[in-house]
DNA sequence: CCTTAATATACGAAATATCATATATTCGAA
DNA sequence: TTCGAATATATGATATTTCGTATATTAAGG
C-alpha cells in the first residue's frame, strides 16, 4: 500500500466521512451513507468504488443492499490512522451520524459467516 | 486542525517525503530536501510554505538558511499519523536519505534555544 | 417476464492542484 | 553598498479531481 495512495483517500471529505461512520459502525451499505452525509447517490458510490479499489474497502451484497467495512488486512499504519481519526475528530462526523440514527427504516443486517461482527447502535 | 486539510498535505509524494525526512532528521533546511528529492527549489519551497501554512511545520531562521521541523503542538491523532507512517515505511523514503547522506557540504547547525535537539545520523 | 429499488458506471463540464519559469526578498560577506 | 547564496512568491499553462446528469446493471418480488 503506497502511503500517497492512501492518504489522497483520506484527502476529500466525502470519502473521509463516509470512512469515519464505516470506522464507527462497523458496515453500512450506500443508502444509509447517502442519508448520512447528504449527498447524492452516484457521488457516493464513485466515491465507494474508489476506496474498494484502493483495497481500503471491502464490500458484500446481502439483498439488494452493498455493505461496506474497513479491510482489516491494512498495514498497521494505516488502520491506526483510521482508529486515531476516528478516536479523536468524533465532532467531524456527528452531525453525520445523527442523520444516520434519524433514519427511518434502516436495512437490516445479517451476518453472512462466522467473521461477521455487528453493531446496532 | 480539520483532518482533511491534514490528509490533503500528506497526499502529495513531495510533501509526504519531505515530512518523512524531516521526521527522520529532526530538522532540514530547504536545500538539503532539494538534494534529497532531486527537485527544484521551486518546488521544494512551494510545498514547504504550504506544510507551514497548514501549521504541519515550524520554521526557523538561522544564518543563510531557513530550517524546517514537525510542529510538535499537532493533536495526538496527526503527530501519530506521521510517526507511524515513518515507521512502517522506511522504504518510501530511504533513496532520499540515501542521496540526502551523500550530499557534500551539509549546513551546520546551531540550537538556538535550550528546546531544540538535533540528532546528526 | 416485467417492474422497481439499490447500486454502479460513463461522460463532458467545472473546479482544483501542480508545475516550470521568471522575479523578488533576505541576509551575510566582501 | 554591492554581490551572491538561499529562499520565497507570482503567473500562466497543464494536469488531475470532482461533479451533475444520464444511463447501465443487478437482483428481488409480483
Amino acid at each position: 500500500m503506497d502511503p500517497v495512495t492512501f492518504f489522497k483517500c483520506l484527502s476529500d471529505e466525502t470519502r473521509l466521512k463516509a470512512l469515519l461512520l464505516i470506522q464507527h459502525e462497523k458496515e453500512l451499505c450506500v443508502c444509509e451513507l447517502m442519508v448520512a452525509l447528504g449527498e447524492s447517490q452516484p457521488k457516493v458510490s464513485r466515491h465507494l468504488a474508489q476506496l474498494r479499489k484502493a483495497k481500503l474497502l471491502l464490500d458484500r451484497k446481502h439483498k439488494q443492499w452493498v455493505y461496506y467495512r474497513i479491510n482489516d488486512a491494512l498495514p498497521n499504519w494505516a488502520l491506526d490512522t483510521l482508529v486515531q481519526t476516528h478516536g479523536e475528530n468524533k465532532s467531524y462526523f456527528s452531525t453525520s451520524l445523527t442523520k444516520l440514527n434519524e433514519m427511518g427504516s434502516r436495512p437490516e443486517r445479517v451476518a453472512s459467516c462466522c467473521n461477521i461482527e455487528l453493531k446496532g447502535e
